[in-house]
DNA sequence: CCAATATATAAGGTTTAACTTATGTAATCA
DNA sequence: TGATTACATAAGTTAAACCTTATATATTGG
């Protein structure tokens, strides 16, 4: 059958109205505008909707149940629209993204400021390595991804938007600890716990090591941050992180930073995307936030973060 | 927003297949088509729907909260049409009834038969009096009506469908009880117990024993059958009433059936309504039904009712 | 890099949806 | 009974809905 939402629309006037008139004079229409859709739609449905008796009309048995129809019809058609006006104004929206675990600190505490000014804001966020990073770029399952350097094989949109200093740690009775602008080639002594090869902090240290023509002795090798931080602190050897992962193991002592010349390793944090990619307007007005608002949330005006300080507030 | 039901059907041919190709395939369109009812969907919602990021096209937020809409309504106009096929093909259907208070008996097994005949049959019996048949009538409250007389006032049509035989009854002691065609003459001695003026059986009464020049006495004057005979039954005078309201009084030797020359007073059942009244197809069987099958229901073929036995079935 | 796949855009044509005015018919009310 | 009210019908116009073919653009897999 060949219902349309007119003629369920005028259908549902000249029920409440009880008046093909009144109806029309509701619509704006003329009265044999409103016979018309009427007539169609009950030759659709293929029963009378309307029975005149005398002067007044009155809804039969099919009448009363396309009439039900109408209304949830409407009243859907009212919810969607009003979902999707909160949408556009940003009164409700989700978020999906996905972070590089050594991110995780920092993101959770962006979206944290960020969610203030979403009434209703849902987040789905997804800490994983690198390769799950690219994983969910690929497969669209993700709006944002922030992480440290970005991949080029895929067309991304990838902008930096925060320092992300890399500094060497080590465990609190290393004797490096006390000594200042330690020479770089001094580090050739210890071995270094690492981040697995496909990992943005191995590679971007590797890179820093061998423009400075050294050579580094990499011993155990681990698949995440917290295990590399552990195993330094373990004294199995030094290590190289991003200092936003550091706060809590500074503040309590159980991890140190070495003052080594050349360190920090200045990278960024990189907030990527497809190229293509469309956002929702809660997910457009994230990504504006973190450009625009991310880097002074840690870096008051006017100041520099140092290599040797945890991330500020 | 003019959201129509074919850009709605056809977004979620899409949705479903996540292509646009095979949606085309499946509503036998051109892509093209299918390119055009999703732009104009998301034109008149305002927002996107979908995004294609390299071959593959993904749903928006937006587009699932309108997948979600979209699926509701048609749901809706599935039910609704089922519902209505239910209705022409008479497995479902209400019926709206009123009968006069002397029909009661019968037409509550006029019911209970040709509901055995429909799925789900819905009924509504107003049993009243001749003023509230009336009225029911002028309101459009019922569709049917079943009634001794009908009136003359109303545009109504009306179809005698079965004899309504109109007895004597007396109390199981009267003096008559064992007499034998009994004169019309003689009732005059007695005083008679009658229904309000406005009744179709003291209307019906008045004009037969008018016609026979005969005058009665009235006494009593009550507004229910079952008022008339119990003041019968206490000996209180005379009654004229319908055979079939007797049965039960008659098995039980409360009430006596005099046999009196000229009776029963045979008059028709009508069953009655508004000119012009558009039935439900249920509306529309029952009458068939009462008008082909009810008289045969209580008169087997081949034998005629008796004025002093009971009705039978 | 070419072939294949998938969607977007453009141009054009046919249909039909939707409305209007004018008029007809039926019922009610003073 | 004539005026009024209400819906139906007829005829004609305008707009837009809808689809087609042809072609452009972008992505992917061999």
């Amino acid at each position: 059958m060949h219902v349309t939402l007119r003629q369920l629309k005028v259908f549902a006037s000249v029920a409440r109205h009880m008046s093909y008139t009144r109806a029309a004079e509701e619509l704006h229409l003329s009265q044999p505008a409103v016979s018309m859709q009427i007539k169609q739609l009950e030759e659709n449905v293929g029963l009378h909707l309307f029975e005149q008796l005398g002067r007044g009309i009155h809804l039969t048995e099919a009448g009363q149940e396309v009439y039900q129809c109408s209304r949830v019809i409407q009243q859907q058609l009212d919810d969607t629209e009003a979902a999707l006006e909160q949408m556009k104004g940003m009164q409700r929206g989700r978020l999906n993204l996905a972070v590089a675990s050594t991110a995780n600190y920092f993101a959770t505490h962006l979206i944290a400021t960020f969610s203030r000014r979403v009434e209703q804001l849902t987040v789905s966020l997804n800490v994983t390595n690198r390769e799950g990073l690219l994983h969910a770029l690929e497969n669209n399952e993700t709006d944002l991804v922030i992480m440290g350097q970005p991949p080029e094989e895929l067309d991304l949109v990838a902008e930096p938007f925060m320092d992300n200093p890399l500094v060497v740690i080590a465990a609190p009775d290393h004797p490096f600890i006390r000594r200042r602008r330690i020479p770089l080639a001094d580090l050739q002594g210890d071995s270094f716990v690492v981040r697995e090869p496909a990992s943005g902090t191995r590679s971007a240290m590797e890179r820093f090591f061998a423009e400075h023509g050294v050579r580094l002795r990499t011993g155990m090798e681990m698949r995440s941050n917290e295990a590399v931080q552990q195993a330094v602190q373990a004294g199995l050897g030094l290590g190289i992180v991003s200092i936003h992962t550091l706060e809590l193991e500074l503040e309590t002592g159980r991890l140190a930073v070495l003052d080594v010349e050349g360190f920090p390793i200045m990278r960024q944090w990189y907030i990527v995307h497809r190229a293509g990619k469309r956002f929702s307007p809660v997910a457009q007005a994230f990504k504006s936030f973190v450009l625009e608002e991310a880097a002074a949330l840690w870096h008051p005006p006017g100041q520099e973060a140092e290599a040797t300080s945890p991330p500020m507030r």
